[in-house]
DNA sequence: AATGAATGAGCCTTCATTCAT
DNA sequence: AATGAATGAAGGCTCATTCAT
């Protein structure tokens, strides 16, 4: 039976042999390391293509263009991050809502731990390309669904409070990966972090500081 | 005869004539507007110049490069920002923690209005080129004085605390800008802002949740 | 896999295929006629591309930068005139000192028959570049062996000896081609090089005029 | 009586006032400067009014281009190696024809003491452009003058013997400069060129080697 | 006479991408 | 599937030179 060649996103050929799936996952390492290696000036195609060990022509058979390939670092490392918030959610023994957002917000900073500079591009990269928006959904829905269990004595969230409360943790979490803060594993940072969603969450659920608006 | 220079980081010439000054409001004008019209990738040192109606040639005799441009174009927003802030604070009548949160928020939200794309773009450039850092001190330095002056029953925020509350904050709204967010403006988003801000000041105020934090 | 490099110098494409080598060929040669037809102010890299019928991309595929190629077309310049001058020794029938003088002397002048436009763009390239000491040093190596064969009566030349001889030998050659004097192959002026190298060798054998030094 | 204005090789005004005069001179004196700090790459004209201290306006108030500057200096420094040459001569007490041959030598190699890059930087500046040939007439003509006399029982020398036996007495001294041998200076560097000029002059006297000439 | 802001042709070089092998 | 030589549009930047003040 004939499998069809499906385009997907970058209409390239999909991989369904084991040679080409080894391929591309030594393009993504390559790209990986150049960024890792000289930052978002050095991530050229030709660069990539020669840390991966193959040639030119190879990675454009893989990936339709430079930005294509950068695309896919990104999902690769928003999946892996993804993994890891998930499985520490599993493993995590304290059943309270502090302690699932403790471990949500430990994996997703234990996430930028090695390949700082790499992660660092990527992130750059994906802002200068405005590719943003979409990466950010899962995490977002993350956040909704771990802090808004309403079972929990917590109100469920609007879509803003969703919005606001995901982009500020990512926010400070990127932040210090890009400014390089030398607390950014450190336990205290982690403290801080679980007390910005924990305040946050339980003030939504208070009610406060609601109805008190200046008229604009 | 030595001419003067401008410090180390821009060594090109300093307007001495008036016409000199008007040239420099025109780049960076033109810069700002190149921006807008075609974000990142259109912003070339040459369409700039042809939009601010110089010739390359002047561009380079007040930017030293490329980079030394959009760094000026960077800090004008940063001061307009900033300006911005400062005299919303100075107007604000209601003297609460609150109401002076709501006010800088309130500034940091206008500062974005109009010329988004430019905004957004001067973001992402600045980003792209790693120089972040240093533009967010001020930001900084500002929430560290409005929200924990001791004498208004708060804790005095630690620097950690004063790091993950403005870059949450400024995660939050560079977000909403990047992602172009239609509620950007609307009363709700900065009622959440001003929540987020308020719950966590109180919750550093309160001590909590400090110290129950697992393991590592 | 790591491609071969040349050496350090020229980091560029080392030719792996016939097509390649005919391409550096052509770049050469399309060098020469620019530097042949316009002199230094007409070599820049774009002319010589579109001279040898290559796009700008491919020269600087196998040189790193402009100098790269100008060195290149200096460094076949001189291995010519260097294999012209061997040629002519080992064809040489007159096995007297004298003999072997004038052989390499015609061999020096005649290498510059021709092209000399070419040649002379690129002596003057390569010594606006200050290149020039390495590519004198073959030059003076023969003429310290041709010249000081001790068994033939003359004394063996010091260092000193040496660089006065070639380099006056040389600048006299080279004086006559920049200058573009009419009799540069002229016997006439070939017997006045002869002259002048037999004359100093013989009085260096004499010992004369050393001692005769008035106080500096 | 109004003095004409008389065009010169650059057709810019000559200066009958003091200060235009100083000024010219502060210009070729920051040009030498220029070169001998940064060679021939700083060389810029912008530049060289920088150093003088001048606008780069004036500058071209009394040059008609870069290149004529080029060649004032050249001219400058030419005039001053004859200079010291001629003085070396009137000076010396030795009459003989090597105590005036060694008086010249001396006096050409002291020419280059100090600021020795920018002449090298002249040099190849001079040659770059291929202005060479007249600079070098004079001290030609001073060989010739100089080496031939006849009533001191040396032959008269033909044009050609005037260009080998300057060329090369200036091609090894140009040599040393350019290459930076630690010898220039030396007593022995001296004593050969001496030696060469000498034994040249004898040689062409003697009439020897003549006739023996192969068929080209 | 002097100033210096402005000019702009044109240089060197990069790098994403193609296509014949 | 893979190769890698070739492409060429386009970008950053320099610097000799002009001219209004």
């Amino acid at each position: 039976m004939a499998r069809p060649r499906q385009p997907i996103e970058n209409n390239r050929r999909i991989p369904h042999q084991a040679r080409a799936t080894e391929t591309v996952a030594a393009i993504l390492e390559g790209a990986a390391q150049v960024l890792e290696a000289g930052g978002l000036p050095a991530f050229t195609t030709n660069a990539v293509a020669e840390r991966a060990g193959v040639s030119i022509g190879t990675l454009y058979q893989y990936f339709a263009d430079k930005s294509a390939l950068l695309r896919a670092l990104a999902e690769r490392e928003m999946t892996a991050t993804l993994a890891a918030v998930a499985k520490a959610l599993r493993s995590e023994t304290d059943p309270s809502v502090e302690g699932r957002v403790r471990a949500t917000v430990r994996a997703m900073v234990n996430a930028f731990r090695g390949r700082q500079r790499a992660r660092k591009a990527v992130v750059q990269a994906v802002l200068a390309q405005g590719i943003t928006v979409e990466m950010m959904g899962p995490i977002a829905a993350f956040i909704a669904e771990t802090g808004a269990a309403p079972h929990r004595g917590l109100a469920r969230l609007s879509p803003e409070q969703v919005f606001v409360l995901s982009r500020a943790l990512m926010g400070a979490i990127r932040a210090a990966v890009l400014e390089e803060q030398p607390f950014l594993r450190s336990p205290t940072f982690e403290d801080e972090l679980v007390r910005l969603v924990m305040a946050y969450l339980q003030a939504v659920t208070a009610g406060d500081p609601g109805p008190r608006r200046t008229i604009a």
